[in-house]
DNA sequence: TATAGAAATTTACGCGCGTAAATATTGTAA
DNA sequence: TTACAATATTTACGCGCGTAAATTTCTATA
């Protein structure tokens, strides 16, 4: 740009003209210098385009500008593009957002708050894993970093959570499938990774019984992310081999009732509302493939915007009181029933 | 852990009866200091778990153990999971990785370098998105920053790049289409956001006309990310509207024939290999939902093992050697076919 | 034009660590 | 035991910035 090297900010306030404290200040907030000054340094800034060290400005600071943001698989297009949102937030408000995936591993999860730490984020937002085992070090991290919790809630940990309303989500659709065809079976795998499964067949069993239903799950063994896959290799199995009690299949998620779907298709197995169609699938999440699947997935929308939203606003409001929560948050927010082609 | 608190390496090397400067050297390398010294320190480590402050450490050293890992667009699970290989990959070798996605935006993908030059990574890993308005100031970067491109080329920016042959891959599936049934048309937006999918075109046009065919290029509107939706609605354009001169189609990429395969399914035209179906419909990527579509879906899968691989090695090659590569590398990895129900 | 209050400057210190040079201590081999 | 090399310690400085206190300069109002 210029000729002077621009080594440091004692550098830049030399060829701004303006002192080395006052330049500080005007990087922690422009607005806190007279507007005179701000257009010397501004115009500065532009012939010589100077930052401060960020290694530097962190190590003076009582606080970082970084927030961090871990989620549990960013291979899952849902939190993929829930972690995108916040991410956004968190930029427009200021901040540096440092986005990190457990890869579905627990041990990553810990990893990755471990990492955080030595980056002493002036807040996180975790969505946890929930696997029992290494609950206690979540704990243990969110008693030392404010932490929000979103997606999957962990007992008393953290000072907010924000996620979606199971109940009445599930709710809302086992009525859907009963008021429009026959009572759906529920479709999960035997031991989920994640807590919002657990929840969601319980709403399905109390669902099912006061609408005089008798519940009936269909759990099949698999581990990990690979929901596709169980969803096909599973189904299959039970879709050729398993006398199904009825012709309408509710899935703990979007992913599974991808890999049913295409289950269904490979056996010949026609799904949908149509004439002929033998099969009805419904999902849970409204995944961003899910209306893409043939025939297009019915299933529960999630209001992730506003769990973004509340997370991230939470967040600050924390930073900024520089004070823990009085009394933990705990916020659900409802689904939206998504109706297409598939039930 | 302790009584006294550790507050800095001088606490700490107080409570493990080791002079600073040596812990200081132990954190640099374990292996530098005498074994007895080392364990000393250990025991201390474990009773105390302290950990240097990373801004101060990053202040000091010459070399931060940063990398920057960079994709176009985190929502699409092609870039997740790759991103997934490669940070591990980096992590194994002893550095950090900071992951950024673009989100499909050229400006963002300046803002993402330019929040990693804040960072002074010692290397940088960039698939970048290509476009041509703002490849000048990715140059720049790549001048600063030792960078090794991934995924997308872009003539003569970093040191090097490693990405898949379309040529080889597109020529393959091809040739395969044309050898089992009637010769592909070719489905593509008009104007590509990723530099393959030029790339994809050309060699789409070559294999045919080698072949003794006529090339029929099915060019859409469509702006952004949202290759599903682009393939939905235009591929239900096409499929009504047009005559197609073939019954056999070859998609830029699997998201592009997702969509449209849904298209084709909504409207009553039936895929794959069977008895009665009327359309085939091939993609490239081999994207990790393809083999769950209905059909599911014949591709051309990209060697993004030996993509990230390489890309890793080569960053830490340019990290060790503290000099830039004296000849850029260009290496292609050839794609496979992945026969399945779709053509 | 005088004057109070706001803003900028000067000066100075500290953050936690890397690193270098000189010195002291340890370990190893003859 | 001696002697030499490998390690550790002591001492000291610097990195680039935040921040505080005292002082000076500026701006707005009477």
């Amino acid at each position: 740009m210029s000729d002077p090297k621009i080594r440091n900010m004692e550098d830049f306030a030399a060829v701004s003209g303006i002192s080395r404290p006052t330049v500080s200040k005007y990087f922690n907030d422009p607005d806190s210098v007279r507007k005179s000054t701000r257009e010397k340094i501004e115009a500065a800034l532009k012939k010589h385009n100077y930052r401060p060290n960020i290694y530097a400005v962190n190590q003076n600071r009582r606080q970082t500008k970084n927030i961090g943001l871990v989620v549990p698989n960013l291979t899952d297009p849902f939190f993929a593009g829930i972690a995108r949102t916040i991410e956004g937030l968190i930029v427009k408000a200021g901040f540096n957002p440092l986005l990190l995936s457990s890869h579905g591993g627990p041990e990553q999860e810990i990893a990755n708050l471990d990492s955080l730490r030595s980056i002493k984020p002036a807040a996180v937002l975790l969505a946890p894993l929930g696997r029992a085992s290494l609950d206690e070090q979540v704990a243990e991290f969110a008693r030392e970093v404010p932490t929000v919790l979103f997606d999957a809630n962990l007992d008393n940990v953290g000072e907010a959570f924000f996620g979606s309303d199971n109940e009445q989500s599930v709710n809302l659709i086992v009525e859907y499938l009963c008021r429009s065809g026959e009572a759906p079976a529920f479709f999960e795998v035997r031991q989920p990774i994640n807590p919002n499964a657990y929840k969601r067949r319980t709403a399905y069993k109390a669902a099912m019984e006061r609408l005089g239903h008798e519940p009936h799950l269909i759990q099949v063994d698999g581990q990990g992310w690979n929901f596709e896959e169980i969803g096909f290799r599973e189904g299959a199995r039970v879709l050729t081999s398993r006398k199904l009690p009825t012709n309408t299949i509710l899935c703990s998620n979007d992913r599974l009732a991808i890999g049913l779907l295409s289950a269904a298709y490979e056996n010949g197995i026609r799904v949908g509302l149509r004439e002929g169609d033998a099969l009805r699938i419904a999902g849970h999440d409204d995944h961003p493939f899910s209306r893409f699947t043939c025939p297009s997935l019915t299933t529960v929308s999630q209001n992730y915007d506003a769990i973004a939203a509340r997370s991230v606003e939470t967040a600050l409001l924390l930073i900024e009181s520089k004070e823990r929560m009085k009394t933990r948050e705990e916020t659900l927010f409802e689904g939206k029933l998504e109706m297409r082609g598939s039930a």
